[in-house]
DNA sequence: CTAGGTGCAAATCATTTGCCGGGGC
DNA sequence: GCCCCGGCAAATGATTTGCACCTAG
């Protein structure tokens, strides 16, 4: 990937300096920050940058699979009427939620329970794709992903 | 379940008309409905219901396990400079995120393409529990599960 | 010169909370 | 009467966006 032009779409992206030290900063720890720590982390190098930049370009970043975003898949909390243990496909077009076909991982969690130091409460799995209504009708995805 | 005090705790609490409507209305769809879907719905039944109201009886009924949240384990991002796929665990009293050492799940979402007319992206699989520096530190939970 | 980038502040959106009156037990 | 509750509106907190300037190509 070339210094400027990393992206293969046509567009040409600058890896400007804000870029560049967010996306060290992102990478130099492994503690997963909020958008809010990284702002501190980078506020240490760039006391100017603002916010708003750190915010743009943490999505900018994972956008382009430099970065990965983790946790809320959406920013909505939604809810469900059946409280046994089951597994969600969530349509990243539309951001419709329905259950998906799979038998609990039962085996995974116990795994879990053996190697990680953690009390384990209880996992979620959760597929992304896109569902049947929306395939074909868009090119690119929507805001609610 | 008695009616009237169904859950175990010392406390009493009342399964009033607004709680039992909420709970019918979540219960009858498979939707997985947004708070604001939830407050449309139960809205034609008793229009005069605030938006706090479904707010405050929807974590009231999660709380009491008669309905599940789905997705933000926390209501803020975070940020992952890996960008292989892989697992977390998040602790649910401090809202810590690691990586969780459990290798990909290729098979389940192999199963899930041929099982489902989605269109499969990927998937994300998370772990909840307790991390050392927290157990035993608190009885109940921090609020930034 | 044109477009993307940034800083800043204001706006938005989901969710939470304080207040206060009302009803169940 | 006490305490839980619900309606309402204001507050909060995370994230987004409009705007004006700036800078690289």
């Amino acid at each position: 990937m070339s210094p400027q032009n990393f992206l293969d779409s046509g567009q040409k992206y600058r890896m400007t300096h804000q870029r560049q030290v967010i996306l060290e900063e992102v990478q130099k720890v492994n503690t997963h920050p909020t958008a809010d720590e990284v702002y501190e982390m980078v506020r240490k190098r760039l006391p100017r940058i603002s916010l708003g930049t750190v915010y743009r370009n943490l999505e900018f970043l994972s956008t382009s699979g430099l970065i990965q975003k983790i946790g809320p898949p959406s920013n909505q909390m939604r809810f469900d009427g059946k409280t046994e243990n089951h597994y969600h496909i969530r349509c990243v077009s539309c951001g419709k939620v329905e259950d998906a076909p799979v038998e609990s991982l039962d085996n995974v969690e116990r795994a879990m329970r053996s190697h990680s130091d953690y009390s384990i409460l209880g996992h979620r799995l959760e597929f992304l794709g896109i569902c049947p209504a929306c395939r074909g009708k868009e090119t690119s995805f929507h805001k609610n992903v």
